[in-house]
DNA sequence: GATAGAATACTCGGATAGTACATGTCCGAGTGAGGAAGG
DNA sequence: CCTTCCTCACTCGGACATGTACTATCCGAGTATTCTATC
């Protein structure tokens, strides 16, 4: 029960691409500038990212990442499932059927009453985070968060982001 | 995002503890063999039950383990918690003041709006587990379950348990 | 025969190796930009 | 002056070490039982 650091800096850096103008994109080194994070290290979440569709790496000069799609159809849960995987936390190895005393498969065909009971709080925990969207993220950040930082992530996002040539013919 | 393989174990052998007679105990290698684990193994995760206070270990000969209260006051949040420690799964290490944008500490007094969302999804987790009583599982697997597979646990604890001397003068 | 003592066998508890996963780092493939040469 | 080609620098992507935490195991501390010797 433990996630990983990467959770943390992949939302964060999600956040930050939700602010950047249009479909221009920003480099990870300046997404791992901005966090005190190591680019190298950070590449691989942001690789998870791109993976699950979250967001779109462009290569070359003046390339970078962007979100894939508008920051009120992501979610906290698309993120987290795709850094963490989308296996449930619990998984039930059915040591109820390892014992010595031999029962017919047929008596396990029911899942059992554990396994449920831990998924249904799984499902809770997901559903919370379903229902939080990366918009919501950044408006409250924009809103209650401290005026002075908030100006400040403005500035590094303006000065790092990289507009795209073909940006609106790249429209999906 | 990952609990360990111990929580499943020791849902399983608080709830066969459940079934045992009074203040009867029941050793740990039993149990073990009940699962088909390793008994040095699963003392670990027994041990930290006992240290939450969810079991009473009994040295010596004749001893083990019992619920240290009555399974209706005991939740599968008590035993994850025992087991996989009591801290969230999600802990932010403040990555947004890590940036080489410097600004005053004062600017981040308020815990940051992802934090905040990942532990109110946490809280609903929990919530879930907290719902689910140690004698719910212990119900719905004499209702629900096969009737062989029930019977055979019933047998397996019948023949292992061991009553305590002074049984009654112990009872909390 | 009853009792006190010591040896014993069984239990849990903590200290000790092995392994899988997450973390952190490095180098290579690919691409667009920029500049130089030619028309 | 414009076009074309080449070189280059910058980007992401995957392959390679390192650290930590979970898993697994073994040996030691403690206690009720049990046997024996004595009264």
């Amino acid at each position: 029960m433990k996630l990983g650091e990467g959770v943390e800096a992949a939302i964060h850096c999600a956040s930050t691409l939700a602010s950047v103008d249009g479909n221009s994109t920003m480099p990870g080194a300046a997404l791992a500038e901005c966090f005190g994070l190591s680019p190298s290290y950070l590449l691989k979440h942001l690789n998870q990212l791109t993976t699950a569709r979250i967001l779109e790496s462009v290569p070359g000069p003046a390339g970078g990442y962007r979100l894939a799609r508008a920051a009120e159809r992501i979610t906290l849960l698309d993120i987290v499932l795709a850094v963490e995987g989308r296996e449930p936390a619990f998984r039930c190895s059915e040591i109820r059927q390892r014992g010595p005393v031999k029962i017919d498969a047929s008596a396990y065909v029911k899942p059992c009453g554990i396994n449920a009971a831990m998924l249904k709080a799984e499902r809770a925990y997901r559903a919370a985070l379903a229902e939080v969207k990366l918009s919501d993220i950044v408006a409250e950040y924009a809103a209650e968060g401290d005026p002075r930082a908030f100006a400040a992530s403005c500035a590094f996002v303006e000065r790092y982001q990289r507009p795209q040539k073909s940006a609106s013919s790249k429209q999906i």
